[in-house]
Order: C-alpha cells, then sequence, then structure tokens
DNA sequence: CCTACCGATCGGTAGG
DNA sequence: CCTACCGATCGGTAGG
C-alpha cells in the first residue's frame, strides 16, 4: 500500500538461492578478499552465468552487507541474551565474552569477513554496521559500570571495554576448532586476567 | 659482478622521489585502501603522469610493500631496543608495550595501512612480513617467559602474548595525538591491567 | 536463467 | 618525465 514498504525491503530471503549466493560468498570473501572477488568468480560457484546473478541481487555491495549485518546482529541479540541471564556484573562478563567466542566459533568464517570487509560497505550499510558495533561495546560497558557501582571493579570502563573487546575480537585470526583450546576456555582464559586486573586495590 | 646482486634490489632509497612516492602513497592507502587506489591517483598526487611513474616503481604492489615492510621493522628494533633497556620481566614488559604505543602514535598512518594490508602483499613480501610479526610474538613471549621463570608471572605465555599484542595493536583505530589519553598512559594503563592479572595467586 | 554486450577503468609498456 | 596506447577485466544491463 504505502510507498515507505519499497524504500528498504528489509527481509531478506534466507533460504534457497539467497542462501545459497550468501554462502558461497562468504567463502569467496574469505579466500580472496571482497576487492578480489568478483561478480563473475560468486555465479561460477553458483553455476550459473554473471548476467542471470543480477535477478538475485541487485549489486555486488548487496551481497557483502547480507554476509556481514546478520553475523554483526548475531552477536548484539546473543550477548544481550547472556548478559540477561546473569546477576553479578562478573558473571555477566564471562556470560558475554562466552557469548562472544561461541559466535566466533560457530561463524568464524562470517566474522573474519565482517572485521576485514566492514569498511568497504556504502555509507548506509556502514552506518548501520558501526551502531551496532557501538550498541554492542555499550553493552560491555554497562556491565562494567554496574561492576564499579558495585565496587567489583575499579578500572576506566571506556578502556577496559575496548581491550576486552579487542582481546575478544583478535581470536578470530587465531581460533581453530581443532585447536589446543576450546572456545569457552579461551573465553574464560581472557575474562580471569581481565577480572584479576579491573578488581580494588 | 655476481648476479647475486641483481636477485633482490634490497636497499631501498629512502630520500628524494622515494621519499614522496611512500608519503603519498601511504595517506592514499589510508584513505581509500589499497584496492581501490589506483596508479593513476598516486602519479596524480605527485603531479607526474601515470606512465613516468614507472620510471621509479617496478609494480603497484612495490609501493605496498615499501609502505609496510619499513614500519613492520620498526616494532621490531624499537621493541628490542626497549627490552635490552630494562632488567626484570616486568619492566621489560612496560617497556616495550611502550615502545609498541610509542610506534603506534608517531606512524599510527602506516601503522593502520600496515595492518589493514599486509594480506595483500605477495607471497614473498607477505612472508616477510608473517616472519617479522612472529619474531615480535616471540620477543614478547620471551619477557613472558622469563616472567614465570622467576615467579613473577603465573600464565600463558603464548595466549597471553597473543592478548597483550591485539590489545596493544587495537589502539591504532581510536588513539588520538590530541586525545584523552597519551601513548604512554595507554601503555601503561594496559600493562597495569595485564601485570594484575598475570601475577601469582 | 542465457546470450551478447556496454562503458569504464585498471596496471602496465613502448618509444621518445 | 610525456604521449599514446595495450589487453584484460570489471560491474552491470538489455532483451529474450
Amino acid at each position: 500500500m504505502s510507498y515507505m514498504t519499497e524504500v528498504d525491503p528489509k527481509p531478506i530471503p534466507r533460504t534457497g538461492r539467497y542462501a545459497e549466493i550468501v554462502q558461497e560468498a562468504t567463502l569467496m570473501f574469505g579466500e580472496v578478499g571482497y576487492e578480489r572477488a568478483t561478480v563473475r568468480m560468486l555465479s561460477e560457484r553458483l553455476g550459473i552465468k554473471c548476467g542471470s546473478l543480477y535477478s538475485h541481487i541487485s549489486s555486488k555491495e548487496d551481497v557483502l552487507s547480507w554476509v556481514i549485518l546478520d553475523v554483526a546482529e548475531l552477536f548484539t541479540m546473543h550477548g544481550r541474551h547472556a548478559v540477561q541471564g546473569a546477576e553479578s556484573a562478573e558473571a555477566q562478563l564471562r556470560a558475554l565474552c562466552r557469548s562472544h567466542m561461541q559466535v566466533v566459533s560457530e561463524e568464524q568464517l562470517r566474522v573474519s569477513v565482517y572485521f576485514e570487509e566492514w569498511r568497504k560497505l556504502d555509507d548506509n550499510h556502514r552506518a548501520n554496521i558501526v551502531s551496532l558495533r557501538d550498541e554492542y561495546e555499550e553493552l560491555l560497558g554497562s556491565v562494567i559500570r554496574k561492576g564499579l557501582e558495585t565496587e567489583a571493579f575499579d578500572c576506566d570502563p571506556v578502556m577496559t571495554a575496548r581491550l576486552i573487546l579487542s582481546a575478544l575480537n583478535s581470536t578470530v585470526g587465531w581460533y581453530r576448532q581443532d585447536g589446543e583450546y576450546s572456545a569457552e576456555q579461551i573465553a574464560d582464559s581472557i575474562v580471569d586476567i581481565f577480572l584479576k586486573g579491573m578488581r580494588p586495590r
């Protein structure tokens, strides 16, 4: 009815051809990066011709935004749920870090594409991503500030939030499913170090 | 005399036209990224035509390697010097982190290009960078292991080295010369948190 | 989903 | 350092 529904066709289909496109695109972006990846490479992986791809996508950048936005939202949603399920600031911090590592371990390729390529999104999509990232940083910040209020922590909340996030994010570069540490062990190691570093005295 | 001298023309000139090329290329790579940057953009910045640029460079990738290799070596050399100038493991850790933050603050743009684009180097140059990075991680690892021996620290040396490095490296994304914290303050904050987290008991 | 094709632009070279 | 130009390839479109 309203033209409003035409402005931003939000509901991205999550099955069938869409799912195949996102899957192959994720693999391709992970292998050669967004810029070196071509629509011809993607169409070949899907077994169709380059021109035919454009009945499913409207641009190459479209596909990148599909790959990235989903997983960025996953961090936020999963993280909120984790924080809500815990009581103390310490428990919330641990739950949030475990949630983060779970997303990293289960969606490692998409996460690495997210971290590597989000700058290449156009202004609108990038702004969207930045606000999701800020929201997530704020979630961690609120947990830390709560710990300051209950005097469980004694630290700079902004910098500490950044340091914890960067420690968590860097794991995508070296985490292996069959490696020495499980995702949960890595999360706990990070939390243990930072908790000791954040405690008063 | 020998053909050996022709194989790898190592000594890159560091003055005159070379310096201008590296400077403009660094700005350009920082603004739009390596792939979106073109040799025509670079030549325009230098006030010459695209074809003329090839009397100074042999390929676009050449320029990227100039920008990156220098600063990667800077981390290692500067870091070694810092570690040598301190006695205890704790003091060495602090000196190394301060050295790292000094490089980040004084060469922020080059460092961000380094972290962002090193994957796009060809196999030879990338292998070179990876070995420099490993060397640097090993330098930090040796400091931590020394702390384990003197029982100043109690932690997993490999993971702790990675976490400290990722914390340090992430600062390139938000450090500002005119920001709230100086490079040294940031280094000390990071060291303080990790030292508390790494101490026995 | 295909064939056929577009305008633009890319890194790089030849010859001066 | 310039002019002139190259082959390749890019994202994307028209018309079926």
